[in-house]
DNA sequence: CTGAAAGCGCTTACAG
DNA sequence: CTGAAAGCGCTTACAG
């Protein structure tokens, strides 16, 4: 390994020099520096980033914790911050916790070990439990696609679930629809809680037992809630799905119910995913601006990590409803007498 | 930050004998390794990683490059290595190349002056033009999902992509089809060799514009190239798509021209992504043993990391045939006559 | 089994 | 603008 005094000598210099005109701190006069720039060049020296990470405490490597990689949300999150990271000349160790907690802790004192500089922590499924242990964490963590309430120590970029969930209500009651149901994952309390308030702020708030909660975040889990709902209540003439994969499942359970999308039935999803707009009829959903997220996220890391005080501290990214094939005016035929 | 050295002196002992203890190198008497680990825990001690990596020149940390995680396989890929390398106590430096030479060459800079101990490169996509520059490389490199001619002097452990082909045309051709499309991505070459093999072993070789390309290897794509080879070839009663999300396109495609599948038309797709088992009618499809390929390139990588010359150096892991619902028997009245 | 010394490759004040 | 010295927190022979 050629080492920064191999370059000092050959270029007739101290390794101080070498070191100014790697690093660019001080100026080192001109014809200097270009014969220090040859000598590296000759000797295709590579700055050792272990050796500069002891000397100055900064390894420029930042630790990703997201529930898992494998949904298109979270995939696009990861290329995103990725890319931000990239700009700024710094490397990603990833970890996806996968709701295994001895994982997240173990993977946590290895990046305490490693001396990140900061860790970004995307999604809150896994980790609610381990908040606790961040307190002690000796680098910066952030905090970003939060939907369950958000820990006020740490900075923060999210999406309005809440505001998502109006969205959807919101655009299911404009169409007409009086008579829904809600398939949702057991997580998702602020996207059901928006979708009510769409129906409540008009004075027929929905019933209780509107929500179905699906048995898993699959195509399984929405066919077979959504088989539910359409059996217990026959006069419901639209659907809101928290996640597209349950959509995707209630569009087939609606298809074996004999109800016809968008004629019979209206279908809205939450958080696109490549399935939605090519399934049959294609989705209605609230999209969230996933990319602009991570993005904002990793600035915020990388303010908290140069020991910047991020402002506004906590951020909040609007969603947006894109209205697609799977939703339709309310046909008063199909809806039960209330 | 608590040092090696404030614990040897909270212990009343030298800090090699704290780092005895620590690496477990050398054997302390128990009562002093009992006295060392309870000032450890009084002071909270966590050995810093990057001072070990700077003498040992170890980091315990490797490299990964795809060309996404936006795909199941790559998804699932990811996290599998992630665990087999968590099993190891090592972590992951992930870069997902997607198709941005300049970001693999910058990710490679960066991994060598990170010092990590090994490159595990996935999938053949992009980085077949960077390979004379791994040549370079001062760690162990690996590879693994390489669809491609494999470059000798890299271990590797990948699927047999011919074979995959090759079970898929079998499958169609025992179903007594004769007058087979392929919907192909470009790089698809192996699968489209492998499924015309099948074809020419019995003495009826697939004729050269049999092969259809997806301009992108999307949904959209496969809808297109379907559409293009059922307009082609009316006589057609099978179609093999190279790639899962090119079936699902070619699903709908069938449905547009009037084909119902499986009755009028078969399809079967390749390389089991979440879409599939859940498409409407479910798709027969090739399946790849991704999450064992991941975990044995990550035996591997770390055998070569160890200095160990890893054998054999090259291995590929079979494919298999998932039959569901998208294939059946020829129908004779709908092939064209020879 | 324990201790004193040198070294890993850089950066950072501090004199000149 | 350049050079000599100390230090970042560990590990590794090497004596005792």
């Amino acid at each position: 390994m050629v080492t920064m005094q191999d370059v000092a000598r050959r270029a007739g210099v101290t390794k101080q020099t070498v070191s100014n005109v790697v690093t660019g701190r001080i100026a080192v006069r001109p014809v200097t520096a270009a014969r220090v720039r040859a000598a590296i060049d000759e000797l295709g020296y590579v700055p050792n980033l272990v050796a500069r990470s002891l000397a100055t405490g900064s390894t420029r490597t930042v630790g990703l914790f997201v529930p898992t990689v494998g949904t298109a949300f979270y995939a696009d999150l990861v290329e995103e911050a990725e890319d931000a990271l990239d700009e700024h000349g710094h490397h990603l160790l990833l970890c996806t916790t996968r709701q295994n907690g001895d994982r997240a802790r173990r993977h946590l004192a290895g990046l305490t070990s490693r001396s990140v500089d900061a860790l970004l922590i995307a999604g809150d499924q896994d980790l609610s439990d381990h908040l606790p242990l961040l307190s002690e964490a000796r680098f910066p963590v952030a905090l970003c696609a939060w939907e369950a309430d958000a820990p006020e120590q740490f900075p923060m970029v999210t999406v309005d679930y809440e505001e998502g969930g109006h969205l959807a209500g919101r655009h299911l009651r404009d169409l007409g629809h009086e008579h829904v149901a809600i398939l949702a994952s057991p997580a998702h309390t602020r996207r059901v809680e928006g979708f009510r308030r769409a129906f409540a702020e008009t004075g027929r708030p929905l019933p209780d037992n509107a929500v179905h909660l699906a048995h898993e975040p699959s195509y399984h889990g929405g066919f077979d809630a959504a088989g539910t709902a359409l059996a217990a209540t026959p006069g419901v003439t639209a659907l809101f799905a928290t996640h597209d994969v349950l959509a995707v499942g209630a569009l087939e359970a609606a298809r074996v119910a004999g109800r016809s999308v968008p004629d019979d039935l209206s279908v809205v999803a939450y958080d696109d995913c490549p399935a939605g707009p090519s399934s049959r009829p294609a989705l209605t959903s609230v999209v969230l601006p996933r990319r602009r997220m991570a993005r904002e996220a990793v600035a915020l890391l990388l303010d908290a990590a140069g020991g910047e005080e991020p402002l506004p501290r906590h951020r909040m990214l609007p969603p947006e409803l894109v209205v697609r094939n799977s939703t339709g005016r309310a046909r008063p035929g199909h809806a039960a007498p209330r």
